[in-house]
RNA sequence: GGUCUGGUCGUCUAGGGGUUAGGACACCGCCCUUUCACGGCGGUAACACGGGUUCGAUUCCCGUCCAGACUGCCA
């Protein structure tokens, strides 16, 4: 089995070419076959190296490697150049020499009077001396493929139309363009659908896997197959990934800059390649699986293209965000804290100075970053849920403020709880609980009581990791300057 | 307009002539608990509509409706 993945290099790889990607991978690496790219860049003008090196990133980055490639076809010019001669020579092309703007004019006339705006031929009628004198004397033209003008065109189909053969009628296609405008001398270069043929022929790709909006394509890719006389592949179109029930699309310009389309800006965004992987193997398709995450050995395995579903999925963010917290609970922690120190770093936050003296930094990152991780669901949320242990609280959330701090007693309270962790040693937190469970009783005080305005003078929040997690990481001394301090802006704002 | 494709909880989906229509995310509730989160348990919620075929249709067939893609000298 020969699959392969043709991205344009016209952006960067969004997250539905990555899925159809990945669907390519999981065929071959489960067949033992060869998952070819090819960078489909025939169209000079929109095409950039930059858009390719970020395609590769992004494929080497979710872990899809390619087996043969990247096969450019900027570089193949020739070899379809000879196809073009080839069929030339046997009467199934011919030269078209209307301008763009003549075709549009005629494409609004056939709207207008509500008929098929497919190309009329007109150049097709042309006598040959005359099509022979414009050639030579160097005019522009474009090829066209002379479609059939009667039957129809089967595009072997395994998913669509209930996986039987999906028939076009030839007489509705019109007479498509294979090359863009040039002169004998200066041929144009060739276009998509052609270059698709002759590539994935030649690459003797057995199956076609890629996003339905190819569907009508394939049949015109299936009659240049048989004009070359070359087998044609199966082909397997995917549904789409739709969004606010659009086709998810890397053209889409009002796409919500917090929901990139792309996996670089996904990446960027703390999402794990782990978790990418997963929920885009879940678009579209199923598996005997009863359970939704699994890794990507288990995906190779029960990928099966039976599986797939028909009708468009749409991109569900709350799904995707659940798998990416999922796998930041259960990957190996030493892996997660050496992907979230870059973010950690980002933020300015110089950890290797912030860890107290009494811990290692690496160990303090590393926990610090256990003590929260049940709190985020992407790596760039750790910067601000880390915040507290870097900066000391200038002010506390509001909501703490009236139901915690301005309850009677607290300033005292705080002064007791500073008090009896000066004493406390060694401090760690079961020396603190016991230290402050003993206070509450002497107090008379229930445990959340004590807890609460401690957790707002040390962190600021009404919410965090256990308490006592969080003062023995941020050191005795910090803890206590918190305590007072917190005590001190009571004072200053007292209850009005 | 034409061609093509599709339609099961809000979303992703399983299923398939007879099922209490199953799971996951989200949502709600309960438990755990120093808060939040995690975790555990439970709950609300779906076969687009109309005709056939059939003892029986969500499943098969036909229409309708709705949705989407394509309709480029883009891929």
């Amino acid at each position: 089995m020969r699959v392969r993945f043709a991205p344009s290099p016209t952006g960067f790889l969004h997250l539905g070419g990555a899925r159809t990607a990945l669907f390519n991978w999981l065929l071959a690496k489960q067949n033992n076959g060869v998952f070819i790219l090819r960078i489909e860049d025939t169209d000079a003008e929109r095409s950039t190296e930059e858009s390719t090196g970020q395609i590769l990133d992004s494929l080497q980055w979710l872990g899809l490697q390619w087996d043969e490639g990247p096969y450019f076809q900027s570089q193949r010019l020739e070899l379809y150049r000879e196809h073009i001669e080839r069929l030339y020579k046997e009467g199934k092309i011919y030269p078209a020499f209307e301008s763009p703007e003549e075709l549009e004019a005629e494409r609004e006339r056939a709207l207008a009077e509500k008929r098929n705006p497919i190309y009329n031929r007109a150049s097709l009628r042309l006598p040959k001396e005359e099509v022979d004198r414009r050639l030579a004397a160097g005019e522009r033209f474009v090829w066209r493929f002379k479609v059939p003008d009667e039957g129809h065109t089967d595009v072997p189909e395994t998913l669509m139309s209930g996986a039987a053969d999906c028939k076009f009628e030839n007489a509705a296609m019109g007479d498509f363009v294979i090359s863009r405008a040039g002169t004998m001398k200066e041929p144009g270069w060739p276009l998509y659908n052609f270059c698709c043929v002759v590539d994935d022929a030649l690459m003797g790709i057995s199956h076609v896997i890629r996003g339905q909006e190819h569907l009508s394509n394939a049949a015109r890719q299936v009659l240049l197959y048989q004009a070359f006389g070359y087998p044609v592949p199966t082909f397997t179109h995917l549904p789409l990934i739709m969004k606010n029930n659009k086709k998810m699309s890397k053209r889409d310009k009002d796409a919500d800059p917090a929901f990139p389309v792309s996996v670089s800006g996904r990446r960027d965004l703390g999402y794990l390649q782990e978790a990418t992987v997963n929920f885009i193997s879940l678009l579209g398709c199923s598996y005997p699986m009863e359970e939704e995450i699994f890794p990507v050995d288990v995906l190779i395995k029960n990928f099966n293209l039976d599986r797939l579903q028909k009708s468009n999925a749409n991109f569900d963010e709350d799904k995707y965000l659940f798998q990416n917290a999922w796998y930041l609970r259960n990957l190996p922690r030493e892996d997660v804290v050496e992907r979230v120190k870059p973010f950690i770093e980002a933020a300015g936050y110089d950890w290797e100075r912030a860890a107290p003296v009494s811990h290692g930094a690496e160990k303090w990152l590393a926990d610090i970053i256990g003590l929260e991780i049940e709190r985020c669901k992407l790596l760039s949320e750790f910067p601000a849920a880390l915040s507290y242990f870097f900066i000391a609280p200038s002010e506390y959330e509001q909501r703490g403020v009236t139901k915690i701090f301005h309850n009677e007693g607290v300033p005292e309270l705080l002064d007791a709880v500073a008090e009896a962790l000066l004493l406390t040693t060694p401090f760690t937190k079961e020396a603190m609980e016991d230290a402050l469970r003993r206070l509450g009783d002497a107090k008379g005080l229930g445990f959340g009581k004590i807890a609460q305005p401690v957790r707002l003078a040390a962190t600021g929040r009404t919410a965090s990791p256990g308490l006592f997690d969080v003062l023995e990481h941020l050191g005795r001394e910090e803890v206590i300057r918190r305590l007072v301090k917190a005590k001190e802006w009571l004072q200053s704002n007292p209850k009005t």
